[in-house]
DNA sequence: TGCTTGTTCGCAACTCGTGCAGATTGGGCG
DNA sequence: CGCCCAATCTGCACGAGTTGCGAACAAGCA
């Protein structure tokens, strides 16, 4: 996304009222690179202006996305994440603790692949899961799935599934 | 997935019972290839079985994907969807109507890709968005995101950007 | 400074799921 | 065939994430 200043121009021009709590956010998106969820955000919000709604957070999130300034990443069912890289480029999320860094692929046949037949697909969405250096290190384990063995109920009782 | 009758051998060889509402949902499950989210499954199995409880498919459908007979795929952040294909397979789904179909992509070298430093992937999900010829024909708005033009406050009012 | 219109707030409501506990039932056994 | 007990089912309450709504508030322009 552009620079806090310049989207200050952008918001402007669109007769959008700058207020301190979209200059706060602005602040707090540009340049960064940790792909925030919209709670992540209000919680470091509310350090530097306590009293910010939630609703307010969610607000400006959702403008910048309809503004094309900001990308909403959904990573699974949980929370979006947003990233204000808006070039074509895709991530990896680490299954354990959840960071997420961008990855750039070159995908240009991918479209071709077997199976599109009358979509005209008009964007291409790559998520690699894995572990990140630390999480292995640290033997965290990815939440699997490992099957057959957890789901014996003489073995476990139904709640430890989850 | 294994077959309806398959299944129940499966089940049984786990200490696990079979009672109708599972033998319903193996049904609606096997060779289903339109991806149904839990709460499209309780529609229909409610027909079935009237009284059936939204619990129990919920239940039902996690203890397959747990046996990795089945796959949860979480598109956007909206409700999970279930797919029977367990192959390794990737998806296109439609922005207007939802619907969603098995692609398959030869992705043998896209890890290998940029960025990847230090995670050790342990998947890949490729998910192409975009409209479904039969959306198209009908005209049917992508809900983009189309910008600035959505956002300006005078042209339209705020809770109609939804 | 005053006005108009866009924003913020905060609470209620909604969606998708899960935890819990009591009532039921599958299915091995005598 | 009938018993018994663990595995299930059901219904409801609760939790996370997000949006709807309306009253109070504040940018930005004259």
């Amino acid at each position: 996304m552009r620079s806090p200043t310049d989207l200050t121009a952008a918001f402007r021009a669109h007769g959008l009222k700058l207020t301190p709590q979209r200059q706060l956010l602005f602040r707090m998106l540009y340049d960064n690179a940790t792909h925030p969820s919209a709670d992540a955000l209000f919680m470091a919000a509310s350090a530097e202006m306590p009293g910010i709604s939630r609703r307010t957070v969610y607000q400006t999130l959702n403008d910048l996305v309809a503004m094309g300034e900001l990308r909403q990443i959904a990573i699974g069912t949980g929370s979006a994440r947003f990233d204000p890289n808006v070039d074509d480029h895709h991530h990896v999320v680490c299954t354990a603790c959840g960071e997420m860094r961008d990855v750039y692929v070159d995908d240009v046949d991918l479209a071709g692949a077997a199976g599109l037949d009358g979509f005209d697909v008009t964007s291409t969405d790559i998520v690699f899961r894995g572990r990140c250096t630390r999480c292995r290190r640290r033997g965290r384990p990815s939440p699997s799935t490992s099957a057959l063995a957890s789901i014996s109920p003489s073995a476990t009782t139904r709640k430890d599934q989850s």
